[in-house]
DNA sequence: TTAACGTTAATCGTTGACAATATCTTAGTT
DNA sequence: AACTAAGATATTGTCAACGATTAACGTTAA
């Protein structure tokens, strides 16, 4: 497949991103779809063949997606797609609970009526997943939620460091299990959230987004049988 | 000046760097000490002939920098150094009075005496460079004295995040003012900080280094005649 | 004054080459 | 057979030269 496949207007694309940009979306695309697993080697050249292009802008491609820490750079070895250990999981969980309970009291202050309407319809689609036991909708679901969570909140440095964490943390879901269970007790501590969003209710909201991620990373270590004391 | 000038050691940084991070390391130095002024063009070929290298490594750093958020890239125009805007600064503070409050309470925990001895040397260095009026001392010392508290963490993710939001910040107050003034409150402040630490007290560390980063902003805001309620 | 045109300079990307390094293969030895 | 060492191979790192594309600027003409 070549770069210039892109169905929506593929001149416009390579007129305003450099040939690099659009490789290191593709290649984030590619990782974060499963398409390359963790710990994979990626092949300088024969990327660039099968993009169609030279090595040049598949190694600042490389670059960057070194730096937002979805590679690994080995020098004279090559790049590699990064693993990331519970250990490290644990810590980005860390982050994330002080992070979502910012996102929570400043999308409770945001949220527009359209956001919050679509939060809702995510929380039924959810529900929806969770009786047909389809945990990969789930998945999907679930991160669009956040997502549009942190999204609302207009701080663009929030959301940028919040997609980070999130897209490392994608790396170790990649790892293992596919899901961590308890959809039901997930979405219920969603519901909760939206709820203490529409009161427009900052300090609710702050708690509830970080007791959730407090519980979810709970299900995470029990899906991983770690010990609560690590 | 070339890159193989460095003192200590050339021949083994190169053999475990590639020229292209150390080219990217370069840069960054020369864009934090304010060698190079915000806003400013990056001359692709003259930084390569400057360093004695071809284009190559240059644009691989250039990407990384730019994931970084360091340096803005515009197609076909070139390489900036990026402007960090008020409004901007005042999202990253945001974000700092969350993960300040993190690493309060996971400071006090898991400092060890050693850091508490380092932390206090900074305290009174401080406070000598109050007495003197001398704000760049005292701003270095600043800086310092968050890296060690961030650093003893032991939480590899929070570092890097923390550390990239200060290296913005840290653009912010190149544009403009040197310093925001107060210098004697804010030690007061991280005294504060470093009683709770040493009393292993969490709870207190966090609401006392969040508090240091909202009187910081103040700080900030009242420097720069910004209103409060922006 | 404004619009069109051409020049210039920079980035973007390609190609081909070579060196340095890592990895795999193979032959030889114990 | 297992281990070792030398050599072959593959890959990355870097360079140099080239053409294409684009943005910026100055000039000219209406």
């Amino acid at each position: 497949m070549s770069l210039g496949d892109t169905r929506e207007n593929p001149l416009k694309l390579v007129r305003v991103n450099s040939l690099s940009v659009l490789v290191q979306e593709e290649i984030e695309r590619m990782i974060l779809s499963g398409e390359i697993a963790t710990g994979e080697w990626l092949n300088e050249s024969s990327l660039a063949q099968r993009f169609g292009l030279s090595r040049g802008p598949v190694r600042e491609a490389f670059r960057a997606l070194g730096e937002s820490g979805l590679v690994r750079i080995v020098k004279n070895q090559g790049v590699f797609v990064r693993e990331v250990s519970v250990v490290e999981a644990d810590q980005i969980y860390d982050l994330r609970e002080a992070l979502d309970e910012l996102v929570g009291r400043k999308v409770a202050a945001t949220a527009t009526r359209d956001q919050i309407k679509i939060l809702h319809e995510l929380l039924d689609e959810m529900d929806t997943a969770t009786g047909a036991n389809d945990v990969t909708r789930y998945h999907t679901l679930n991160l669009r939620f956040h997502d549009l969570l942190v999204e609302s909140t207009a701080n663009a440095k929030l959301i940028i460091t919040y997609r980070r964490l999130i897209k490392e943390l994608h790396l170790f879901r990649l790892r293992g299990l596919a899901q961590f269970g308890g959809l039901r007790n997930s979405n219920e501590e969603h519901r909760m959230i939206v709820k203490a969003i529409e009161l427009k209710d900052a300090e609710t909201a702050g708690r509830a987004l970080k007791a959730h991620v407090v519980k979810s990373r709970d299900r995470m270590h029990k899906a991983y049988g770690v010990n609560a004391a690590d």
